[in-house]
DNA sequence: AGCAGAACATGAGTACTCCTCGCCTTATCT
DNA sequence: AGATAAGGCGAGGAGTACTCATGTTCTGCT
């Protein structure tokens, strides 16, 4: 089991170099879609030879997993500076600025809408589970939300005859759902359809209510 | 824009043929996953010249896309059946009904887990859309369900003060959830996670309610 | 029965693809 | 300055998807 990339550059040309490479596949992404990619191309547009790529990712699965790692690094980043921002009270309300903060990158991030936060060649055979060694991709991605609306959860626990009976998996459920809600509003609408995203927003609200 | 085969066999010695390589891609499926998949194993496997396959299919896109009508065909099947078996009176029920033969046909029937109903190699870009033209794949699903659900949602709908906005909407994104967490469920477990399996039908039953 | 035309069968060959590997140059450290 | 590591490179090996020209078998019709 190995991670993503296979050799991170340490100098300031090969940085740039990666960085390059991970752009022109986001890009390629979104013009040829998942399976018309190729490593040649991604390297073309990049200006790198192709064993350059090779010497960084391990093939087109780790290319991906690199930029899928990139994106959720990205996502929770701006994630966590709007809810210390906002500050939000409740769930509902933290769930529509997750929602929000998605729909942002879908727009405004190439290649983001295919690859998410890694769910596009999903390997189950002997390939690398690109971030994370035992879990999945999106319980990668819960994981790294937990610390966000762990407190929440716990905090609307207001009934404590029936306390909320399993959060983690709550979360991990919810986020399912909402990766595949929102991949369909924009399937349905290059701009994400707007009565998808609400109806996303409500279900969240409903089920971790 | 296409169907998901090429030329349907009319004779006998040929049908069998073609159901043999869409057996063996399923079996192929479950062994090598998606990303090992080769038509010339295919073949092989079925015992057909690569010509052969080429006659039927478009190529492997097409392939799987035909595999996917077999298991929506085969599942809408079963449940119709079960539905007129056991006549539900609430949508509950009916979901339950709806999630256990989802399960079954996912410990049942080879390539299932991988191929679902045609979730795939999601190709934004030209390639055909598998089951349908304009809709997507869970869309097409939606279509078939509708004619099974519809009565019950309307019937259900018990408050007239606030009548349910939009039915076919929420069977819509139902089905995409419940679509997201089985395959969850089938990842986190073999058999399928019976905790996961729930929790689907939970939250099925009080999105929808 | 004889025949036209449709359906079916075949696999070598073309045009790709991914990825490696040996050899070279440049940077960094002591 | 010398040694060690990092970076750079692209022709070519191994393998894939898919085509197509040529041949065979079936089916319906007169």
């Amino acid at each position: 089991m190995q991670s993503a990339v296979r050799r991170r550059p340490v100098q300031r040309r090969s940085l740039e170099r990666f960085e390059r490479i991970l752009d022109s596949c986001a890009e390629l992404l979104d013009e040829v879609g998942y399976t018309g990619l190729t490593t040649k191309e991604v390297a073309r547009r990049a200006q790198v030879p192709i064993g350059t790529l090779y010497q960084f990712f391990p093939g087109i699965e780790g290319l991906l997993g690199a930029l899928a790692e990139r994106n959720l690094e990205h996502f929770v980043d701006r994630l966590s500076r709007r809810v210390e921002a906002e500050q939000p009270t409740h769930v509902g309300t933290l769930v529509d600025l997750a929602v929000e903060e998605y729909v942002a990158m879908h727009r405004a991030v190439p290649g983001f809408g295919v690859v998410d936060f890694g769910a596009v060649g999903v390997e189950d055979h002997d390939s690398i589970h690109l971030l994370d060694d035992v879990l999945d991709n999106n319980s990668a991605v819960a994981e790294r939300l937990w610390t966000l609306v762990s407190g929440l959860l716990a905090a609307e626990d207001t009934d404590p005859a029936h306390p909320r009976p399993n959060p983690r998996l709550a979360l991990r459920v919810a986020l399912e759902c909402a990766d595949a809600i929102l991949r369909l509003a924009f399937r349905t609408d290059p701009d994400g359809d707007p009565v998808l995203i609400a109806e996303c927003k409500r279900l969240l609200r409903v089920y971790l209510a």
